[in-house]
DNA sequence: CTAGGGTTAG
């Protein structure tokens, strides 16, 4: 059937004058026996036979095939017919044209490329279409090296090509280089004449942040569009400047501009960033009037709106509206769930996802793994790792510092370490840092997270407000004054981050726990506009250091800035207590029932099996609470041998001595821990226990004792950090 | 025969 090569070569030199060329063009290009896969006995493909066919007849077969071929996208016909040339010699200009055209619609840019590198004269065409399939194929460095390719040969870009450059150019960050584009541009005259053009430049300067430069574009371009509105907006809403976003949505629907679904997701982004529900609401009628409800990415853009306004319930509404949500959608709800606190129901979706066959993409792993984090979930956000590992997400910045903060949260500095320190250093950017460091901080290891935010800068990592609030609390956590002072001087000089409320704040404890409240108060002073957390914080410190008259004044203080704060009524209570001023805790206790404050009680949980089991002070409620009592007792037997003695200073009522003991006897800690003990007898399992608030002392004494006496590891978490007992130590050092 | 804008993140 088909000609030795021998034929081939003869018919091929009675051709024009570049015969000789395209032969070797055509002959080097492929090989002369197709890969068997690509060898299918096509029946739509019916190639002539050489013989007796005339050229124009060949011409005429090859370009209806080709033509046919690339709207079918198949490569392999498009190979065969590139092969069927080859054997037959049969070289053409606009067939080399047309060939690559047919391997561009194939998405084959790579078959295009080797022919349009052979080509000794290239039609501006092709040249604008190699160049827009790189770009949009995100293949932009080739795409980019072909303009200038193009610009060194001496060939005068049109609008079709400038159409496409400037995407290159935003998507490689070479700002300059897209202005010296720009440049050439303004000479041709295209600039605002041609809206395809206009809108790609308005593109490219708003990717670059240059809001300015886009507005001034926009405004001179003379026709405008739906596409150079959008292309101006989404620029708006990703530098922040969403009102403006808006009113240009405004502008441009008055001017007789018909938005679409793609005007309607990034209008809605502003909406959910402005967090405007109202706005948000009056866009999604538009949505509706226009009938776009149903496209996929403005129904995306329309829940995470209902979502970033707080309208978790209408952004559900909306999710059960699709009738099969892509990964995009799914994500986008749970990260809803997590950011409006429903952790648990986004967990529950994101079960639900994987059930539907979706596989999560990094994105939607370190959605889930937040919510863990915030529900401390160890043996979920264990399990998510896993599902992390499995697909290759374990280099993803962005799920990394999620896994950090997840096992940094559930008081697993061991695991966090091993995570964070399985990444390369360019794998690390400041988030992953900042991560670690407060999963140090929350673990009580100051000294370490002090080592990682000096060896952070020592590698070149800028350290942001993220990071200081993270080594500061590192260092309360921890008390370690000097670092303390050390860092927040090194913070006070840098000139690009203003000191928040959040870092006075931790200094403020640092100061007033080691007893310096003068300086404290001094720090305090500096606060343009201190707000009660930080006199609060204060307030703490005196409870510790039994500063009655100081605690009195601060609470004064307190009140006149919130005159109805509870906390400051409940220390400046327990500092009285602890003072056994039980006079004026009484009159604090009516005053506070006057105002209907109320103290949030104590309690402590525990998950066992998946069920989580809550207990409060004195609750014996439960129904194992006589086990849980009797192993109290036996506990409480053995330790006291071992020289436990119960502190009831820290029991805050008027009670007698042996009232006062069986108070502290029934805190929620110890009952949870009790229980804890009974439901697994494993030795090697750690019990995990949380509570609201902070651990007692009295408490804190004796999980150490009893951590040593069962031979078990006990991890409380409290209010604001973790407790690792181990062998009748903690990890906090006492200093809490 | 070729061209421009959009959906999820700490």
């Amino acid at each position: 059937m088909y000609l030795c090569p021998k034929i081939a070569f003869k018919r091929s030199v009675s051709f024009n004058s570049f015969s000789n060329l395209f032969f070797r063009f055509f002959q080097t290009t492929l090989p002369n026996q197709l890969p068997n896969h690509l060898n299918t006995n096509n029946s739509k493909l019916d190639l002539p036979s050489l013989d007796g066919t005339s050229t124009s007849q060949l011409f005429q077969t090859y370009t209806n095939h080709l033509r046919q071929c690339a709207e079918r996208k198949s490569l392999a016909e498009v190979k065969t017919i590139h092969l069927h040339m080859n054997k037959s010699g049969f070289p053409h200009l606009s067939l080399g044209n047309k060939l690559i055209h047919a391997y561009l619609k194939c998405d084959s840019i790579d078959d295009a490329r080797k022919l349009f590198d052979e080509m000794p004269q290239r039609h501006i065409v092709i040249w604008n279409s190699m160049i827009s399939t790189y770009i949009r194929q995100k293949r932009s460095r080739e795409g980019i090296h072909l303009f200038e390719m193009m610009v060194l040969e001496g060939v005068i870009a049109d609008e079709f090509t400038f159409s496409s450059v400037f995407k290159g150019f935003a998507d490689l960050g070479l700002l300059h280089e897209g202005r010296k584009a720009h440049g050439r541009l303004l000479v041709s005259g295209l600039e605002v004449s041609n809206v395809f053009v206009g809108s790609a430049l308005v593109d490219m300067y708003s990717k670059f942040g240059k809001m300015r430069e886009s507005r001034l574009l926009f405004d001179r371009i003379v026709e405008k569009d739906v596409v150079l509105a959008t292309a101006l907006i989404v620029g708006y809403t990703q530098y922040g400047e969403d009102g403006e976003a808006l009113q240009v949505f405004r502008d441009v629907v008055i001017e007789g501009i018909k938005p679409n679904d793609y005007t309607f997701s990034s209008v809605l982004i502003a909406c959910g960033n402005l967090a405007d529900m109202c706005i948000g609401k009056q866009i999604h009628s538009l949505v509706l009037k226009y009938g776009f409800e149903a496209a996929v990415a403005s129904r995306t853009s329309l829940l995470t709106m209902y979502s970033k306004c707080g309208l978790i319930d209408d952004c559900l509404k909306v999710f059960d509206r699709f009738a099969n949500a892509n990964l995009v959608t799914w994500t986008s709800v749970i990260m809803g769930l997590v950011q409006n606190g429903r952790e648990e129901s986004a967990l529950l979706m994101f079960r639900q996802m994987i059930q539907c066959a979706i596989s999560p993409n990094a994105f939607t792993l370190s959605t889930a793994l937040r919510a863990c984090s915030t529900l401390a979930m160890f043996v979920e956000g264990k399990q998510i790792h896993a599902l992390i590992m499995k697909s290759g997400y374990n280099t993803d910045r962005f799920t990394v510092a999620a896994l950090v903060d997840m096992y940094g949260k559930c008081g697993n500095t061991e695991m966090a370490i091993s995570v964070f320190s399985g990444l390369e250093l360019d794998e690390l950017d400041v988030v992953s840092v900042n991560s670690m460091i407060y999963s140090y901080a929350q673990g009580g290891y100051g000294i370490e997270a002090v080592r990682l935010y000096d060896q952070m800068q020592y590698f070149g990592f800028e350290p942001n407000d993220v990071t200081y609030v993270s080594v500061l609390s590192a260092c309360s956590n921890a008390g370690l004054l000097d670092e303390g002072c050390r860092i927040f001087s090194s913070l006070k000089s840098n000139v690009r981050i203003e000191p928040s409320r959040d870092h006075y704040a931790c200094m403020v404890d640092l100061l007033g726990r080691a007893g310096r409240f003068e300086e404290a108060e001094a720090l305090i002073a500096q606060v343009k506009n201190p707000d009660v957390v930080l006199w609060r914080t204060l307030l703490g410190a005196c409870k510790i250091h039994g500063k009655v008259e100081l605690g009195e004044r601060i609470t004064s203080k307190i009140l006149e800035i919130e005159p109805g704060d509870e906390g400051a009524h409940i220390l400046l209570t327990n500092i009285y207590a602890s003072a056994g001023h039980w006079n004026e805790v009484t009159k604090m206790k009516i005053i506070m029932k006057e105002m209907k404050l109320k103290k949030s009680p104590a309690m402590s949980w525990i998950e066992i099996d998946k069920n989580v089991h809550t207990f409060m002070a004195g609750d014996l409620s439960h129904p194992r609470a006589i086990e849980i009592d009797k192993e109290l007792e036996s506990l409480n037997e053995k330790i006291k041998v071992m020289g436990y003695l119960p502190d009831t200073s820290f029991v805050l009522q008027d009670l007698n001595e042996k009232e006062k003991e069986r108070s502290l006897n029934y805190h929620s800690e110890k009952l949870t821990i009790a229980f804890g003990l009974l439901s697994s007898r494993k030795k090697t399992t750690c019990i995990r226990i949380f509570k609201n608030l902070r651990v007692c002392g009295d408490c804190h004494t004796w999980i150490k004792f009893v951590s040593k006496v069962v031979g078990r590891e006990i991890i409380a978490r409290d209010a604001k950090r973790f407790h690792q007992f181990k062998d009748g130590l903690c990890s906090c050092g006492d200093y809490w």
